[in-house]
DNA sequence: CTTGTCGCTAAGCGCTCGCTTAGCGTTTTC
DNA sequence: GAAAACGCTAAGCGAGCGCTTAGCGACAAG
């Protein structure tokens, strides 16, 4: 009584605390994914934290494993069209460089339960669907090498190797979903602002 | 017949292809933990890699988590002691950063397969074994953080929070871990070569 | 030659796993 | 208002899990 229909995929009312079946279980796999493995959950775990019997998870989902694909590609496409979306907002390498590594960043650690799941789980994907996502991140990773390589041929960055370059900014944004705390002292955005600087030191873009 | 007795921790012969049962079984945790996870990996796959019964696993340690954690403290005391090496080696702040750098860059990347263990399979750990694990990582980060703190104190290094400075540093190194791939174009001492300049600019020295 | 130890295996125990089936009450459809 | 569809549960299936037990052959000590 006290729930009211939003319909199945429903978002509308502000996408935290999901109120309905199927949203319950993603953001119960979701937790439970990302701390303590996808090996390591069982659908009897997921159906529990989301308050229904072992085999409710079978009425929405045909399997453990889809519910994680499910996670896997939308995290997926959410980065990319984050990193897309700032890259243009702006014409200048740096400007463009800075609002990726700021958003970027403060995704990896606002969200750093998302994310261990996008970066840490591929390897308990389908091999189809492992495909499929491998194409998202080579996609991702493609964006960011073009802002490097524009940035080096415009004379505005300067680094030996580009390729690898753009490689460890996406490394550093994506390794801070694993070492991020809620508990600790700095907030997503502190974060986010300090590896700006670090980013541009990377390139090598004049101070 | 044709394997001699070499002692039951046997490191004599090179430490690689190990002859021994209980270093083939080690050999076997590794590979498979690496690839499939803990959780994804089965007592028999293990056995089975390393060509013996299931039971057999049981002769030579006492759990499957025993393995996972002998691997993961070996790992974890192997890392430290490196950075501590190539810490005392030199006077020299630029020098020392360096030297721990490219050390512990070219071994998260030759050694990619231990190092995704220690470094993301923590939470399979008993509580009590994760406690001790946690404290060996606090002293890696600690030898990082001292050596970024000592070069601002000299003034080589310019950086407006060396204690993140440090974590990115660390970070950095770690997560080649996760993407490096053996048939990739560059060799671990590429990487490691670029990455030094890499902590080079991150940590604010002159050029 | 006997006895004890060591490294290992065949068999299997109890349990949990992912997933299915049968069926129930409520809501929707015509 | 009957019939179909929906969202969910209780029960359970077959398989694989971590780990144990009983015992075997090879070798060493006395």
């Amino acid at each position: 009584m006290s729930e009211i229909a939003v319909g199945r995929g429903g978002g509308l009312p502000g996408k935290d605390a999901p109120v309905g079946a199927r949203d319950r279980l993603v953001a119960a796999a979701v937790e439970s994914f990302a701390s303590k493995g996808f090996h390591g959950t069982s659908t009897r775990d997921i159906a529990a934290a989301a308050g229904m019997s072992p085999a409710a998870l079978y009425v929405h989902y045909k399997s453990k494993e889809e519910l994680l694909y499910l996670i896997s590609r939308r995290g997926h496409e959410r980065t990319l069209r984050l990193v897309r979306d700032c890259a243009a907002a702006s014409d200048d390498p740096v400007e463009r460089l800075l609002a990726v590594v700021r958003a970027f960043t403060a995704d990896h650690a606002r969200d750093h339960t998302r994310a261990r799941i996008v970066n840490y789980e591929l390897s308990a994907l389908d091999p189809e669907h492992l495909r499929e996502i491998a194409g998202i991140r080579r996609a991702i990773q493609q964006e960011m090498r073009g802002l490097v390589e524009v940035g080096v041929e415009a004379g505005v960055f300067h680094t030996s190797h580009p390729r690898m370059t753009a490689l460890a900014l996406l490394s550093l944004g994506i390794d801070v979903a694993r070492w991020y705390r809620d508990e600790g002292e700095w907030a997503p955005e502190d974060i986010a602002e300090h590896y700006c600087e670090l980013a541009l030191r990377i390139v090598g873009a004049p101070r």
